[in-house]
DNA sequence: GCATGAACTGACCTATACGTCACCCTGTGC
DNA sequence: GCACAGGGTGACGTATAGGTCAGTTCATGC
């Protein structure tokens, strides 16, 4: 792997649009460096992209993943600030876990649809070897 | 608990504004009858709501939630359908599979935040005990 | 020295998810 | 009889997350 990208390298990697990537940018998400006009990431840029995405999977805005990735390259010389740092990530880490309370709740559901579709299946199959499809292919 | 419902009553329950829930019914994701002009929810509708303020926490668009309770109630006559229900749900689970990934790598890096700052704070304490804040403090 | 391709910057367009506003209808109390 | 609260329907406004398009710059090849 390289270590210096341009943008429409890293996009087409991570599967975004060029354009994606300039908008992160002009919203703070990214701070790629410049060759003249240019835009040159390196591999700290990539990782924030990544961070970026995976955010986005897990349905947080812009801003949203704004403030986490703050959280990262926060000012730590301060214990005032240690102290903000803690609480917003303590914060972060609350939702993130009633997140993972509702995935865990509607995977549960699904399974139990997946369940109940495989049992109507099989139950059918059974009963009635042969037939493809629909009750009206009898007549 | 009452079994019907107003949408102010439902929308003040539920932490939501009354124009939220229109707009859901208006995108299809609840259907509650009428008196007259006035709505009237039922302990069915209530639920469905429940189920979409989930989606949302979850980061889903209004379609992709209609899509979501699609599933529940599915029309489950026929195999074609059922085979349908079942491809689907199974590529539901498989995205709410990668979304826990992302979940839990996320949660451990937030995590790491958060003892490094405990780290730092105990560290200092020890050192400077008495100094509440900012080696400037000390000119 | 000029076309070409890769990058850039606006400016405008689009979909989603509501908020806000204005205005209407209707049953109830006084 | 009428004000008023509670509910309803457009129509328009707003923020987010980009897409699209036009026009510009710049290094290179021939």
């Amino acid at each position: 792997m390289p270590d210096l990208f341009t943008v429409n390298q890293l996009a087409e990697e991570l599967g975004v649009t060029p354009r994606a990537i300039r908008f992160y940018e002009v919203k703070g998400l990214v701070a790629p460096r410049r060759a003249g006009t240019t835009r040159v990431f390196d591999r700290r840029d990539r990782a924030r992209l990544l961070l970026v995405l995976r955010g986005k999977r897990l349905g947080f805005s812009l801003a949203e993943i704004r403030e986490f990735l703050d959280l990262y390259d926060a000012d730590r010389s301060q214990n005032s600030q240690l102290t903000m740092l803690l609480a917003r990530t303590r914060q972060r880490i609350a939702e993130l876990e009633q997140q993972r309370r509702d995935l865990e709740q509607t995977l549960g559901e699904l399974r139990g649809v997946e369940r109940e579709a495989l049992a109507a299946l099989a139950g059918r199959a059974a009963t009635e070897p042969g037939v493809a499809d629909a009750p009206h292919a009898a007549e």
